[in-house]
RNA sequence: GCGCCCGUAGCUCAGUGGAUUGAGAGCAACGGACUUCGGAUCCGUAGGUCGGAGGUUCGAAUCCUUCCGGGCGCGCCA
């Protein structure tokens, strides 16, 4: 593409500046932008203001340096220097054709590099334990994992989703709650039950029950006994069912994981005690009050941690240490977990721990997602998942529809904290900004079926006479096309998928301006018509990139 | 108390590894545009001391310090 090729072009003319001994050898990024206005070239780049201070030159000599020892190609028609040292490239008028061409010969490929080739990168997302439906707390890493996935696909990463199901035998939560759905088994059955203290209380486990019954039969299940190991047996049996629920739910908005990892497999596996035995060797675990803690202070962290508690149960972070080793040993070279909130307070825990299991922390990245929560009513719904007062995922995506349910959680910034406004949602999911973008999908599909209709081609519009497109509108939908593979990259690189859903309302707001000056259809200038049917096909084809990116449909008629 | 996140237009939010850039969008409000390809659209008006105060710089919404306000965490639970 024209930015990289020009990024290309000044790095060469810095490196001939570094050997010439006109500037000095630098490692500053290369970064473009674009001018304030149009009329001041295509590109600017700010390098040489970015060097002076280590040049112990003026900037604007700095950037007569790095023109002087530009080479000459055919990108570049002239260049100049601006304000207190900018360098503005102008580029040959071509270059804005070549990219809406390069839409329309790339297809669904446009806008994906190779920049991560070779490099094998997993995303852990969503992860809730298996003790019950999918609620609105939880669902927002959903799409934002399954989009950052999507997003580092187009980078060129080979990519693997994951889903760790903490169903281990330590797992305290994970035992209660077989003990709950033992408790209801019984109770349906009807013999004495009791619901553990702080058990969990909500309907659905009365259904998860029923449905286990249905599926295993009253003779099984009753013969499994009332007594820890019989929770645990009904745990596992249970997660068959929470599992398959999840999954449902999840694919109810696109979002399909190649992988599911069982916790369990860890200890199993054998994964965890040649853990504590590595550690052990390390020198870096001691007892105390009959636990084993890991020395974390000695890497960073605020407290020593406990791996082992005094009832012999492993603790999260134990499994924890354990995991990155499986997740190293299936060959990924980075991982990527997306945790809520309330799981920010440990990584500077699992970090420290890789260190003192001598594993380059740098491998793991923790993105931290905020908080949702339901308003309704100018109030927030209050949800307590053991109290059983929950909204689920499932209930908001068949109220609200799963693209405005993925547009609007994958909207904000992962930093920021997200109000999902029920009854904004509910009232008016017509008006939605997703609404608007695929509007501009589902207008321009019109348009080139109506060109077909009137008797115009749609195909090999690659070969159009795009020189034609000369309006300002059109140019700032070249532009826009022009663009896009490098937001991609960016987008991708900051895990910020909420960069490309904005860009996509952006690109539909720049396609109906467009159409309200310019008429594509128009039989008397059958030359500008078909080029403009490359244009807005290109359009199209953006703006459906963009969408699959967010997982969210491109409809061809609304 | 400590840690992390947030504070930008009436509301919901972008922009935050400094720079020719002077602060943007949607919704809501007000005023316009359909004999023409989808009006679920477009054009225009109005609306902000970028939470406050210092500091660094030629230049700060952006970096540093501090204070205020809100959220989330801080277990031998996960």
């Amino acid at each position: 593409m024209a930015d990289q090729q020009l990024t290309d072009l000044i790095a060469q003319a810095l490196r001939a500046c570094a050997d010439a001994g006109t500037l000095p050898a630098c490692e500053i990024e290369i970064a473009l932008e674009q001018p304030p206005k149009p009329e001041m070239g295509d590109f600017s780049c700010n390098i040489a203001l970015r060097m002076s201070g280590e040049a112990q030159m003026k900037p604007r000599d700095v950037a007569q340096a790095i023109i002087d020892a530009l080479p000459a190609c055919g990108l570049v028609d002239r260049c100049e220097i601006a304000g207190p040292g900018f360098i503005n490239f102008h580029l040959s008028p071509t270059w804005l054709q070549d990219a809406v061409r390069d839409v329309l010969l790339l297809g669904e490929r446009y806008g994906t590099s190779t920049a991560g080739a070779g490099t094998k990168v997993q995303v852990e997302f969503v992860s809730a334990n298996p003790v019950g439906p999918l609620h609105v707390g939880n669902a927002r890493g959903g799409p934002y994992g399954d989009a950052v996935a999507n997003l580092l696909e187009a980078a060129g990463h080979e990519v693997e989703r994951e889903y760790l199901l903490n169903d281990g035998p330590d797992n305290t939560q994970f035992v209660l709650f077989g003990a709950s759905v033992q408790a209801r088994v019984r109770e349906i059955l009807g013999r004495e039950f009791e619901i553990p203290e702080n058990g969990y209380r909500g309907e659905y486990v009365i259904d998860f029950a029923r449905a286990l019954l249905e599926r295993h039969g009253a003779e099984k299940l009753g013969a499994i006994p009332n007594d820890p190991s019989g929770h645990d047996e009904m745990a596992l049996l249970a997660e068959e069912v929470v599992v398959e629920h999840i999954r449902e739910t999840l694919a109810m908005l696109g979002i399909e994981y190649q992988s599911w990892f069982s916790e369990r497999k860890l200890f199993e596996a054998g994964t965890v005690g040649a853990k504590i035995e590595d550690l052990r060797r390390r020198g870096v675990v001691y007892e105390k009050d009959g636990a084993l803690w890991l020395r974390t202070t000695d890497f960073g962290d605020e407290e020593d941690r406990v791996l082992v508690r005094s009832n012999g149960a492993k603790t999260y972070l134990m499994t924890d240490l354990a995991y990155v080793d499986d997740k190293l040993a299936r060959g990924f070279d980075h991982c990527i977990y997306v945790w809520g909130p309330d799981h920010a307070a440990q990584v500077p825990s699992v970090k420290a721990g890789m260190a003192a299991a001598g594993v380059d922390p740098a491998v793991t990245e923790f993105i931290i997602h905020q908080i949702v929560r339901l308003t309704e009513g100018g109030e927030i719904v209050k949800m307590s998942k053991r109290a059983g007062k929950i909204v689920t995922l499932r209930q908001l995506i068949e109220e609200v529809g799963a693209d405005v349910t993925r547009f609007f959680l994958l909207s904000r910034s992962v930093d920021a904290h997200l109000d999902f406004d029920l009854d904004l949602a509910r009232k008016e999911s017509e008006e939605n900004p997703v609404y608007y973008v695929q509007y501009a999908h589902a207008r321009i599909s019109s348009i080139l079926r109506e060109a077909r209709a009137k008797g115009l081609s749609t195909e090999d519009l690659h070969e159009a006479d795009l020189s034609l497109l000369q309006h300002a509108d059109e140019m700032r939908l070249m532009r826009w096309m022009a663009d896009y593979p490098g937001e991609v990259l960016d987008a991708a690189m900051r895990r910020a998928p909420h960069r490309i859903a904005h860009l996509s309302r952006d690109l539909a707001a720049t396609f109906h301006q467009f159409y309200g000056t310019c008429r594509v259809i128009d039989l008397e200038a059958p030359e500008l018509s078909r080029a403009r049917l490359a244009l807005v096909s290109a359009a199209r084809t953006v703006l459906a990139n963009m969408l699959g990116l967010l997982g969210i449909s491109a409809p061809e008629t609304m």
